[in-house]
DNA sequence: CTTGGAATGTCAACAAGGCTGACGTATTGT
DNA sequence: ACAATACGTCAGCCTTGTTGACATTCCAAG
C-alpha cells in the first residue's frame, strides 16, 4: 500500500485504506463496549441480547405487532417466537389480539419489562452520554452522520421510521 | 425524564435522552450493514463472522501470537482454536513455532488467505468508503472521536496498539 | 538438573441464538 | 367458499461462544 500523494489532489486523506481500516476496527471494538452493559446485567437473568433488542423495539414502538418485530430485527419468526415466548411467559411483555385484525398480536411491556428496559437502557445510555459528552456536539452529529450512511436501505427506513415516532 | 431547559445551560441538546436512543439505535442498524457484506461473501465458504475477525487481525499484525489474538479478540482459546484450525487446515493461515520461545505460535497469512482477506477487505472498505464519502471528513472524524470514546479500556489499548503498527 | 508455570492444543459437553422446513389454526378479504 | 395472511410450534441443524479437564512442550528459576 504505497501513500504517494492525495488522489483526488486536496484533501481526501480521510479516504485512506488505512483510515478506512481505523474505521473498520473502531466499529468492531466500539460494539463491544455498546453492548456490554446490557450483557453484564442480563446474564444473571437467563436472557441475552436477543431478549434485549425485543425488549427495547417494543418499548420504543409499543403495541408493534410480531411481523413488524421481525422486521426491524431481521429475524425469523421461530428466533423472535423463542424470544417473545420467553418474555411472555417471565411477564415482562403481554401480547394482545388486535381489535381491527385479530390475527396480529400487538406487543407491550408489562410493568415488570418496563423496569427492566430502563435497567438496561440506562446503563446502555450511560455509556453512550459519557461518549457523547468527551466527544462533543460536533463529534455526535458526525457519527450519527456516518453511521446512517452505513446502513442497508432497509435499515435506514426503519431507524428513520423509528425516528418519527420519537422526538427527534 | 422531564425536558425543561438544557440543564447545562447552552446546546446540550445532543445529550437528550431521545438523542442518546436515536444513537443506541443507529449503531445496532449500522452494525448490521457493517457486517453484511463479508458474511454474505464467507456464506458460501463455509465460514462465518468469526473466520473473518481472525483474518483481519492475523493481516493487520502478521506473526501475532494465539494468545495476542485471544485478547484481542476476546475468546477463549478455545472458541479461537476451532476457528484458527480450520483456516490452518484449509490453507489460508500458517502457524510457525516461534523461534526464541517456541511454545509459541506464529500466525501468518497464506497467499491464499491474503486473497481472501483482500476480498473480504474489499468489500467492507467499500462501503465504509462509501459512507465516509457521503459524510465527509468532519463527520468522520466525529464518527472516530465517539467510537473510541465509547470503548472499553483495554479495547481501547490493543485499537490504538494496532493504530501504531499501520499507519496515522 | 529438576521443576513450576506459561503457552498451546484438544476432547467433551453445553447454551444462546441464528436458520430451514413443515404443519396447524385463526382470521381476513375476495 | 377459498386463498392468503399472521401467528405459533415442533424438529433439526449450524455457528460461535462458554467451562472444565487434561496433555504437551518448553522457558526459566532454583
Amino acid at each position: 500500500m504505497a501513500e504517494g500523494a492525495p488522489p483526488g489532489g486536496q484533501s481526501l486523506l480521510f479516504l485512506t485504506d488505512e483510515q478506512l481500516r481505523k474505521g473498520i476496527e473502531a466499529m468492531f471494538f466500539a460494539y463491544r463496549g455498546f453492548t456490554s452493559d446490557p450483557d453484564r446485567i442480563l446474564e444473571g437473568k437467563d436472557m441475552g441480547r436477543a431478549h434485549h433488542r425485543a425488549i427495547h423495539f417494543i418499548h420504543r414502538s409499543p403495541g408493534t405487532t410480531v411481523s413488524n418485530l421481525m422486521a426491524i430485527l431481521g429475524v425469523t419468526k421461530q428466533s423472535l417466537n423463542r424470544v417473545l415466548r420467553a418474555l411472555i411467559e417471565t411477564g415482562l411483555v403481554e401480547a394482545r389480539v388486535g381489535r381491527r385484525d385479530r390475527r396480529e398480536r400487538h406487543l407491550y411491556l408489562t410493568r415488570e419489562g418496563a423496569a427492566l428496559e430502563r435497567e438496561l437502557s440506562d446503563a446502555q445510555r450511560e455509556r453512550m452520554r459519557a461518549a457523547y459528552r468527551t466527544a462533543g456536539p460536533v463529534a455526535v452529529a458526525g457519527f450519527r452522520q456516518v453511521l446512517e450512511a452505513m446502513m442497508d436501505e432497509e435499515s435506514r427506513r426503519h431507524y428513520e421510521t423509528l425516528a418519527e415516532g420519537g422526538g427527534q
